[in-house]
DNA sequence: ACGTTCCTGTTGAACGCTCAACTATCGGGG
DNA sequence: CCCCGATAGTTGAGCGTTCAACAGGAACGT
């Protein structure tokens, strides 16, 4: 009863498979020589970047970044050994951890951010045409309809 | 001089990043949950089963599964273990080694397959429009064509 | 023949992730 | 008030990946 894919069908998956583990892999290994951080880490950074008092609850960091609560929880202990960020017990909540961006973990993303941007226009955007960019746009909502549905859309 | 991302893009940068990463970790999930391997060992299996005599030298193997020489070798040492692979020296080459598929990797990589190809088509097929999958596929090979344009198209 | 350079594949350490188990706290119902 | 299930976060072991270093063989020029 399976339902097996069409030569198309594969083929598309085949390109798709090694065109995104390529991409991955490119802009990854461009931050960890240029900036010395994983892009999970980056990724972090951002959010918390971006966070009001650039502070952010560990749960609500884990979902921003779409990561287990285990891996954010490795994570920001080494970021927090790096200097970047640091903990600090939430007021109204004794369970919880607030996760806070220091000043140099800013500096560091500060630092970091202009070449990953370059890397994802470089090797992403400027490679396709403006429709192909709005069309991956809407696969890649559909996808996350199906696979992620409560997600906060940004 | 950097070139930022506008509003949008940066949408669909992030759109991209989840969509890709649930459907992976689903994927890998699924497999792993299911056929007690991750992801990329089944791809080694896939690609032996089509070769040949279901044997590939090991660079090759590597080539095809986009994977490092390094990453190929330990990886292979785990199926070797699971009985899964056998090496064998190449007879033309004595730097070389052939990675073979045993008739029980083939049997497990029969049982691993229905299930797979249906979380392909349930999480990714099923979402699109065929117009999406062409258009996802031709999106795909722009950014091969630009990170490994060498690379064989199947 | 010889030496240099490239290529093939392996190894071990460091690192990040997953999974399951665990502690501690919150919140609602008897 | 206490109990119980749900929630927040951490921990350690096991696994796969990366990276740099390495050994051995091939290919080429002289």
């Amino acid at each position: 009863m399976t339902r097996w894919l069409s030569e198309e069908e594969q083929r598309t998956w085949r390109a798709f498979l090694h065109a995104s583990r390529a991409l991955w892999d490119t802009l990854d290994r461009e931050l960890q020589r240029d900036a010395g951080m994983p892009h999970a880490y980056y990724e972090i950074l951002v959010r918390l970047s971006e966070a009001p008092s650039r502070m952010l609850r560990m749960s609500d960091l884990a979902e921003a970044t779409s990561s287990s609560r285990s891996r954010l929880s490795h994570a920001v202990a080494r970021l927090e050994e790096y200097g970047w960020v640091r903990r600090e017990d939430c007021p109204t909540d004794r369970r919880g951890q607030l996760a806070v961006l220091t000043d140099q973990g800013f500096e560091v993303l500060a630092a970091a951010a202009p070449g990953h941007v370059e890397g994802v226009r470089t090797h992403l955007f400027d490679q396709l045409s403006p429709e192909q960019a709005a069309q991956l746009r809407k696969i890649s909502e559909a996808m996350l309809d199906h696979l992620d549905p409560g997600r906060a859309l940004y």
